[in-house]
DNA sequence: TTTATTTTGTCTACTAGGAAACAAATAACA
DNA sequence: TGTTATTTGTTTCCTAGTAGACAAAATAAA
């Protein structure tokens, strides 16, 4: 053996195995999709989470708490902490119906439309960051692969083979 | 107004805006991907981060900590606590280079070979859960499509339009 | 050589998020 | 009706991950 030990060249480097993960590339796809969006985003103080709430809420006005955490996969104490501080903040305001004590609904404020239309106002060149290795062909079928992946297409509520689901 | 307050049903809502956010997308993606992780991996004590990191060192004894920490897109601190605990574990082995002693290398113990030969094992079933709602030909596509996306196709090296990229 | 700059890994907070126990309200059931 | 089970949100504790300062070694510059 010329090389007494195996040592790569710390250059070159093999990601065979790593290529065929889908959940690395998948890890690795959203960590770069964050960074753009701290990069547009980086005057405003929200995180992405944040956003996907507000816009939620502003989609549907009154929704519930609970189906908010849900739709974003977001669990219900990390729901209960964000919303008690958008509150504070004054971006969203809560409201107990009189025909479920236990819930509560979520509506924007006028700051929290301001702010929401505000930050959708960058959301083409989040986007457009994101995407820009891919032609606009690919980025689309990209969209409709992981739609179709996370069974978001499916009109019909229960998919129940997602492990992550809260049973 | 016949409805006083425009409260959402709570069963029908819409979703319109964050289907066409990727980052969104993504993001529920990879909460699925490690789901599936978890339910095949469940009695195995090991996270995600940790497969791929012994994978990469088995497909690249001598591989340095930091080169590890960038391919993964790791942050070196958390690199450093996690080869630690792996260290302890005794799944890989830490050696510093004669030629530049700031370095660490590592490769795998004879553990970490078995360790990781037996995770790799299961790595079929849990893409096949993961892309269970995709055809074949999608489930490349999108492969294909994570991996131009993630600048992983390119045999050079700087792409430097990442967003998470230390500097 | 001496001095600055860069690289490499570590350490010390700090923050986001998760698990599990909990309380209150509602629903299901005898 | 009373009793049990489920739903909904909250609280507390814990872990994974991040940011930033740091030390040591290597490199570049004087």
């Amino acid at each position: 053996m010329a090389s007494p030990t195996p040592t790569a060249p710390a250059q070159k480097i093999t990601t065979e195995s790593l290529r065929g993960s889908l959940g690395f590339l998948l890890r690795v796809a959203q960590l770069r999709s964050f960074g753009h969006f701290f990069a547009v985003m980086g005057d405003e103080e929200v995180r992405p989470g944040e956003v996907t709430v507000l816009d939620l809420i502003r989609e549907n006005p009154g929704i519930r708490q609970g189906m908010v955490s849900k739709t974003l996969k977001i669990k219900r104490a990390q729901m209960s902490k964000m919303i008690r501080e958008m509150e504070r903040e004054g971006l969203v305001a809560r409201s107990v119906p009189e025909d479920d004590r236990r819930a509560i609904e979520l509506r924007l404020t006028k700051e929290g439309e301001a702010m929401i239309a505000a930050i959708t106002a960058r959301f083409p060149e989040i986007e457009r960051r994101t995407q820009a290795a891919l032609t606009p062909a690919e980025g689309a079928e990209l969209r409709r692969l992981l739609i179709k992946l996370n069974g978001l297409d499916k009109t019909k509520g229960e998919d129940s083979d997602d492990p992550d689901d809260e049973r």
